[in-house]
DNA sequence: TTGAACTGTATAAAATAAAATTACAGTATG
DNA sequence: CATACTGTAATTTTATTTTATACAGTTCAA
C-alpha cells in the first residue's frame, strides 16, 4: 500500500489552510516531508478529476478549485487509491482442477471490490474542511 | 499489503472443504501455491487464537477447530492483518511550528483506526462457509 | 527405541514495490 | 529573454514481501 493518500489529503488540507489555497508543489512538499515531484504527481492526478487547478509558470502553483467542505476523503481516495485494499499477489492456481485452488481468487477479488465500496463510504463522512478542523483541535 | 488474510482465508476453507477438516501445511501450501513455513507461520496465529488446532508429529497438520459457520472473515482479518490498512510511511513532520506539517499524521491515524472497524464489520458478513458456497458456485 | 513425518521458528536470500532523486522539456511571468 | 514554475519519465535507493533453507522439538508406528 503506497501513500499516496495520504500525501493527497494532507496536501489539499495545507492547501485549504492558506489564504489564497493556493502553494507549489516545493511548499506542499517541505510541508509533508517528501519531494516536489512525488507531490506533482499526486497533484496532477487531482487535476484531472477537477479538484484542484494548476498554473504553470512563474509564480505558478496548485489552487483548490472547490470549497473544502465539498471534498470528501472518498473522492480523493477514489482518485488516487482506488484498488490498492487488495494485495497483489494471487493465491492459487487458477489452472489446477482443484475448485479450492482455481477459484479462491476470484471469490476475494469480489470481497476486496466491495470493500473499496464500504471503505468509499465511510471516507465520504470526512471532508477536507472537516480534517483541517480536527488539525486545528489538536494545536 | 501483505497477503496472510487471503493465505489464512484459503486455508481455512481448504481445510473446511475436506471430509476431516484436516491437512498437513505441506498440502495446504500446494493448494494456496506458496511454500510450507509461509503457511505454518499463518496457521500458527490462528492457532494462537484458538481458530484451528495443531497436531505435531507423524500424520499431523492443522485441523479446523470450530464450525466453517463460526469463522468470519472478521475474525481472520484481526487475527492475522489488523493495522495493515495504514500505510506505515509518515506525513508531515511533528516537530514543526507549523499545525498542519505535525498533527496531519495524528488525524490520519484516527481515521485509519476507525476505517478498521468499519472494515471488519464489512467482513463479518462473510464467514470460511460462505466464502467456501460461492467458490462453488464457480465449479 | 528408533526413524520417518510432521510443526515451530529463525535467518538469509531473492523478488517486488515504494520512495527519493535527477533530469529536462514545456509554460507563464516580469 | 531569464527565471520560476509544472509535467513526466527514467534511474537509483530503500523498504517490504515472498521464498528458501535449516534445524530443534514432537508424535507415531514399526
Amino acid at each position: 500500500m503506497n501513500s499516496d493518500f495520504t500525501i493527497a489529503v494532507h496536501s489539499l488540507v495545507y492547501l485549504a489552510n492558506l489564504p489564497e489555497h493556493m502553494a507549489s508543489s516545493e511548499a506542499i512538499a517541505h510541508n509533508v516531508t517528501t519531494n516536489p515531484a512525488r507531490i506533482r504527481k499526486v497533484m496532477s492526478t487531482l487535476r484531472k478529476k477537477g479538484m484542484v487547478k494548476t498554473k504553470e509558470g512563474m509564480r505558478g502553483g496548485y489552487l483548490l478549485s472547490c470549497d473544502p467542505k465539498n471534498i470528501t476523503l472518498a473522492d480523493v481516495y477514489h482518485t488516487v487509491s482506488y484498488g490498492t485494499l487488495q494485495p497483489n499477489w494471487c493465491t492459487g492456481d487458477p489452472d489446477d482442477t482443484c475448485p479450492i485452488s482455481s477459484n479462491t481468487q476470484v471469490v476475494m477479488d469480489h470481497i476486496f471490490n466491495k470493500a473499496e465500496d464500504c471503505y468509499e463510504l465511510y471516507l465520504s463522512q470526512f471532508t477536507v474542511a472537516s480534517v483541517l478542523d480536527k488539525i486545528k483541535t489538536y494545536s
